[in-house]
RNA sequence: CGGGGCGUAGCGCAGCCUGGUAGCGCGUCUGGUUUGGGACCAGAAGGUCGGCGGUUCAAAUCCGCCCGCCCCGACCA
């Protein structure tokens, strides 16, 4: 390669080096998504919309075999409806978009474009919900929302999003708490078993749960930089919706009750944690269970150019029951380019068939982790490809994890807590009293905010702010 | 929101300091030769220099205001 080709393929930045420009380089070379005329706003690409297409068609299964049904509910949420409950309306405030005006008029009220739709759905659960016999709700929808951020970055944080959004009522507190640990569980698997990202999964400490929830289950993943990230969140709403919009229900015992209620999500910022997960200085790197594209097959042409294609067709043909395939015969690129460009998208395996593999009928097999090339007979093409995306998705999930295992520290002291912030270890993990005050001294003196207080926790050691037993294990990070 | 940087052809950039007919590479188009890690030759097309205003005979260039994006930090379910 000449020096003039290589600073030509230099075009994304050093992923160690330079971590936040390469982040936006391989956002926007890959085609997941582009700037749009809108401050803040991003245009998901059809490429990048594939990777949400597949979050959704795998959670829609999981959904829809719990029990769960999909619906639709309104933009616009009323001023007055939004403001019900006060620590929701509080915590979303600063955030909010208003609509004051239809065409020319002023409208008598303003409404709110939805930053969540607690407040549009449950005056809806107050006119369906007359007896336990209408419970559980168990309702989700797809859509988008709003919150008027201040500092953007693509899929991690821009003022309009896609989620999905669940939001279920039930008779009971054990009901309804079991519906938030059912749907973590099903987040978990998204997350660890189809993006190969690990997770720690527990409880927010009451500083960090959701505005108008009585607590709140988390998903906390570690990118590359040691920063945390919010995964997915599932939100214990207690009665505090219920009796805020008069959700009430006539129990078997013949007495009036309010519901208890439910919302979780996760949104496309699930897009940007992937890019940040498995990337490298070649562009982004898929998972094969979430690959829009899981196999490209790239043609040798220029000799016995028909018998190559017609070799590669067949190829083609025979893995579309074992994988998502691509075949790519362009004419107007090189072998070379194409192996880059694929690369750069981050396609997981590459089949070359060329005029030396047709006459000994085989194909190179090459693995987007590690470039490894393997030479398979063309004869049994579908179980060597289903066996190397598994191994595939087995190399992203064993990396990832092994990066966070490597990234959570424990910490006793306050000192200790701030060097380990300090030099961007990861998780700090630590004790806490319990007291709020404490926490807000944690946060202060390192700059890093708690992020997780585990499932099953049991604690251990001295809470490093006072010095008194801990009643809880907290993982500090520094967090997007 | 604070600090720093950037905005010139589809993309990446030079030109600005020191005002005087807007350039380079890649890409695109046409024709030909090529094709196992970003091919080559020849020809061609492509620009409100982010926006508005000011200074000047003359502004991409100097001055002011605004907009957008990036990086660092703060803030934030």
């Amino acid at each position: 390669m000449s020096s003039e080709t290589q600073a030509f393929v230099r075009e994304i930045p050093s992923k160690s080096e330079q971590f936040s420009d390469w982040y936006t380089a391989v956002v926007l070379k890959a085609e997941l998504a582009d700037y749009s005329p809108v401050r803040g706003c991003m245009v998901i690409r059809p490429y990048g919309y594939a990777l949400w297409e597949g979050i959704q068609r795998w959670l829609d299964e999981r959904f829809k075999a719990t029990g769960h049904v999909t619906a639709y509910f309104p933009l616009f949420v009323p001023e007055s409806l939004l403001k019900k409950e006060a620590e929701h309306v509080e915590g979303f405030a600063p955030q909010v978009a208003w609509v004051t005006h239809g065409g020319a008029e002023a409208l008598a009220e303003r409404l709110a474009v939805r930053p969540t739709s607690e407040a549009i759905i449950m005056p809806m659960y107050a006119r369906w919900i007359q007896s336990y016999r209408d419970l559980p709700i168990l309702l989700l929808q797809w859509n988008n929302v709003v919150r008027w951020e201040k500092a953007t970055r693509l899929f991690l944080r821009t003022a309009e999003f896609l989620w999905h959004e669940g939001h279920t009522a039930h008779a009971t507190l054990e009901e309804a708490d079991r519906e938030c640990r059912l749907i973590l569980e099903i987040y978990r698997e998204l997350l660890e078993e189809v993006l190969a990202i690990p997770v720690l999964v527990g409880r927010k400490p009451p500083s960090e749960k959701f505005a108008g929830a009585d607590w709140t289950y988390t998903l906390e993943a570690l990118m590359p930089d040691r920063q945390a990230i919010q995964a997915g969140t599932s939100h214990f709403l207690g009665q505090n919706f219920a009796r805020a919009f008069g959700v009430k229900f006539l129990d078997r015992d013949n007495t009036e009750k309010y519901v208890w209620t439910t919302s979780w999500a996760v949104t496309t910022r699930l897009i940007g944690s992937l890019v940040m997960a498995h990337g490298d200085d070649r562009g982004l790197s898929l998972p094969p269970r979430i690959a829009p594209i899981q196999v490209v097959i790239v043609p040798i042409l220029g000799k016995d150019t028909e018998r190559v294609l017609a070799a590669a067709r067949d190829l083609a043909g025979r893995l579309k029951s074992v994988a998502r395939v691509r075949l790519d015969d362009r004419d107007e690129y090189t072998p070379g380019w194409k192996f880059n460009d694929w690369e750069m998208r981050g396609v997981p395996l590459r089949l070359e068939v060329g005029p030396r593999d047709v006459a000994a009928g085989q194909v190179v097999l090459v693995r987007r982790p590690d470039g490894r090339k393997e030479t398979v007979a063309a004869d049994g093409i579908e179980r060597a490809v289903a066996a190397a995306l598994d191994d595939v998705q087995r190399t992203y999930f064993a990396r990832a994890r092994a990066f966070l295992d490597a990234h959570i520290v424990a910490a006793e002291t306050l000192d200790q807590i701030e060097d380990a912030i300090r030099d961007r270890r990861g998780f700090i993990r630590t004790g806490w009293c319990g007291a709020q005050a404490c926490e807000d001294a944690v946060r202060d003196r390192t700059g890093a905010s708690p992020r997780v207080i585990p499932l099953d926790d049991v604690p251990v050691g001295s809470c490093p702010a006072c010095g008194q037993a801990a009643t809880a294990t907290v993982y500090y990070a520094r967090a997007y």
